[in-house]
DNA sequence: GTGTCTGCAAAGAATTTGCAAAGAC
DNA sequence: GTCTTTGCAAATTCTTTGCAGACAC
């Protein structure tokens, strides 16, 4: 009975209470500053430290940058959010996306890609060139275009 | 004739000596500065800042901080050394290795993994699957292995 | 000799920290 | 009520810059 009014009360949840249900899931108690960064990254996808700031900022949620900077790193601890960084600059980028999937990097942006069958492929080539190669925990494809210009 | 003399000249020469080279091939000008980064480079393989000025340091060759920023900058822009970030911590190393190739992530270190069959089936496989991803200038694949602890 | 590179010191960014008040549960 | 989080300001760390003298070619 309480299972099935929980399934109902979700379905006509917003996705902003989604992204509260998130935060505790995780382990982490809610504020108002970690559900605003939680729901800019839901927008964001990826985004560095500073175009957090400027979306925070243009929303109107103004906090702390020491805030954020807390925040951030209590997300990826507690696996909210993953980190990302562009293979041709070293900026790290913040990833929405904590399941394991590759990357597309195109001159401004990242684009993310989701593929279960090149992940097999790539751990199956592994597996069987490199048997001696153990305890993967995963492996991620960073997919690199031109920049053409 | 003159080449049969430099290929015995090259045969002979020292490790350093190639390291020289290396740096006056891809444009720069040749200080003491830029080859002991260098040949700080060819020992370490993948290092942090950091690691690149303990080395230096406890080799006596001193040199300033802003110099050793600048020099990884221009073999980073002429292509002597590149960058690689571990996906776990954001952290980014300098690489002495510049041709395409594939890194395993260990606990404290990073090995290279060169494997010009798994860039081949990464590139097929993207090529059959999706023809519309265009202009790839590289891919590269990232093992993440597990800190067992 | 000319133009680039280095050392130095200072400036400027980025990130972290301590602490008191506010807030979550 | 207790323990955690936030804001604020300061400290710390990291990186870049300007300039004069040194050095490569």
């Amino acid at each position: 009975m309480r299972k099935i009014c929980n399934n109902f009360a979700k379905s006509i949840k917003s996705k902003a209470m989604e992204n509260t249900e998130k935060i505790k899931l995780a382990g982490l108690k809610l504020t108002p500053q970690r559900t605003a960064v939680y729901n800019a990254m839901t927008t964001l996808r990826h985004a560095k430290l500073d175009e957090i700031v400027d979306f925070l900022n243009k929303e109107g949620n103004m906090m702390t940058l020491s805030t954020i900077y807390r925040i951030l790193e209590s997300f990826c601890k507690a696996n909210l959010l993953s980190l990302v960084c562009r293979p041709d600059t070293g900026e790290c980028y913040y990833d929405i996306t904590v399941k394991e999937h590759h990357h597309v990097f195109e001159k401004g942006s990242i684009v993310d890609f989701d593929d279960q069958e090149l992940t097999n492929i790539v751990l199956d080539y592994l597996k069987k060139k490199n048997p001696e190669l153990k305890d993967i925990e995963r492996v991620q494809v960073q997919i690199i275009k031109q920049n053409k210009q």
